[in-house]
RNA sequence: GUGGAUGUAGUUCAGUUGGUUAGAAUGCUGGAUUGUGGUUCCAGAGGUCGCCGGUUCAAAUCCGGUCUUCCACCCCA
């Protein structure tokens, strides 16, 4: 009995409708990130297992996806761990292996075997699919893409700026409305070492988050359960409450972590970038968000994260800066500093607004029906100086009935139909429809080659 | 990982307290219309009711397990 087949959960198949959309959201990254001075690298979607464990947290050690031995790996295992049924101090015995978790720590790996090859700052793009062990929900996949770009070796608060305008030009190229959330994590260290916490920082950020849910008696509720002392929660009050525009914020931080030394440069770090990008003059809303913490613990500067305002779904990109992920790895001094688009979210986003272009550089221009056998070899020879033009163009492959031929064209939403039976092939011309408008008139090929030109760039222009 | 929902033609969904041959809309195929699609009319195809097991004379319907999708937490793109 066949069964009918199915696929992992949490990962998807993409037809070609989807893809046509995804490459639309892929391209335009991409022209962004090149204008910007970044160039492709791809690594390998398994990493040893060494590379990955221990760079996201425990939480992300769970999360990882871990790759069998190969042959047969039970026999080389320890017969006492095997007893244990112990799955932690197994998997280390029976896996070496993993699939990537992000794009950022097997770049950091990559920059430090490439060492002596790379010219720093090294500035790449990697656009690649990485897989979580998560539970998947809306928005939320075992599978996707991550588009990255980073910037290495270089200290600059320049490579910040250059990100948020890279974030603003990609999304206004696909027409998401965005905020981009800005923090930093020596903000955060400095809050932490205010109330004499240090451990306790993302317990906080995600207390804090909870304000609008719960209000500020529950967040106090939950930092006593995190067992912070009443002190500790009364000097974090006027950081809970923190509001007011982004210079009014920072004002405000600046007199509560005054006498912590990390505190006050992330401070004033966050004060430069909102200086320039304020220069800058984007349209981009830039809000500084407190509790911006991010989970992936090897930030240590700017953390950024943009969320979509007309749909609901989780952070759409997101990144910061590392001063240390290539020090694991063994070159030091080394600081980094990027972002992450998120496609799937993305494309969800878009999808539902609706506000993908109807027409692409992938869409199909004008169909010529197919009429038999002499008029097919005659469309075939128009057909090949119409794709010269750089048109894109197609002959219905059987010589069917029309309405089967101008169906395909109506569902493939071929904006034109082009016929040239007998009397065309005499005339020399093609009768060329207009799908849209269902007009048709006799035009020579030079005529259709211009129509279809002029049309395509007015759809792909709006 | 914890808690909670969900699953019926390709798709969106009906389906009564368990009871004949499981329905609709839409889509699909063909025809009305042998050189004209998106409108209309007619006809047709399409379902082991997610999967496995149990209770029963009888299960889409009740029970258990499993998988999927979704929601909350957690975390994140």
């Amino acid at each position: 009995m066949a069964q009918k087949p199915g696929i992992p959960k949490g990962t998807r198949d993409f037809s070609p409708e989807v893809m046509v959309k995804r490459n639309y959201i892929f391209n335009s990254i991409k022209k962004v990130f090149q204008k910007y001075g970044y160039l492709p690298i791809e690594t390998p979607a398994m990493e040893n297992l060494s590379t990955l464990m221990g760079k996201y947290g425990e939480e992300g050690d769970k999360l990882l996806f871990k790759i069998l031995n190969s042959g047969d790996f039970l026999k080389k295992a320890d017969d006492n761990l095997l007893a244990e049924k112990s799955s932690n101090k197994l998997v280390s015995k029976i896996s070496e292996k993993g699939l990537r978790y992000d794009l950022t720590v097997p770049f950091a790996r990559f920059v430090v075997q490439h060492q002596n090859d790379i010219v720093f700052p090294f500035k790449r793009y990697q656009i690649q699919p990485v897989w979580r062990a998560d539970r998947p929900q809306k928005g939320r996949y075992r599978e996707f893409y991550q588009c990255d770009v980073d910037v290495v070796g270089s200290n600059s608060l320049l490579n910040e700026v250059e990100l948020i305008q890279i974030v603003d030009e990609v999304f206004k190229a696909l027409k998401i409305n965005v905020v981009i959330k800005l923090n930093n994590r020596k903000v955060l260290a400095g809050i932490a070492e205010k109330i004499g916490a240090l451990d306790k920082i993302v317990d906080i950020t995600v207390a804090i988050d909870k304000l609008d849910k719960i209000g500020l008696e529950n967040v106090n509720k939950e930092l006593t359960e995190k067992g912070l002392s009443s002190e500790a929660i009364d000097t974090l009050q006027p950081i809970i409450l923190l509001e007011g525009d982004n210079a009014v914020k920072l004002k405000k931080l600046k007199d509560v972590l005054k006498d912590s030394e990390t505190g006050m440069t992330g401070v004033s770090e966050l004060e430069q970038v909102f200086e320039m990008v304020n220069m800058l003059n984007i349209d981009l809303e830039v809000e500084l968000d407190l509790t911006l913490a991010r989970g992936l613990n090897y930030y240590t500067g700017a953390i950024f994260e943009v969320k979509a305002k007309d749909v609901q779904i989780g952070s759409i990109t997101g990144g910061g800066r590392y001063d240390d992920l290539t020090g694991i790895f063994g070159l030091k001094d080394v600081s980094g500093v990027g972002i992450s688009f998120g496609a799937d979210r993305i494309y969800d986003v878009m999808n539902q607004l609706e506000i993908f272009p109807k027409h692409t550089d992938a869409s199909v221009q004008v169909l010529f029906v197919n009429f038999g056998d002499k008029e097919q070899l005659h469309c075939l020879r128009l057909l090949s100086e119409i794709r010269k033009a750089g048109i894109n163009a197609e002959l219905y492959p059987d010589s069917v009935k029309m309405k089967k031929q101008m169906t395909y064209a109506n569902k493939k939403q071929v904006p034109f139909v082009a016929m040239v039976g007998e009397t065309e092939m005499i005339e020399g011309v093609v009768t060329l429809k207009n799908m849209n408008s269902g007009e048709q008139e006799k035009v020579t090929v030079d005529n259709l080659i211009s129509t279809c030109k002029e049309t395509h760039n007015q759809h792909v222009r709006n």
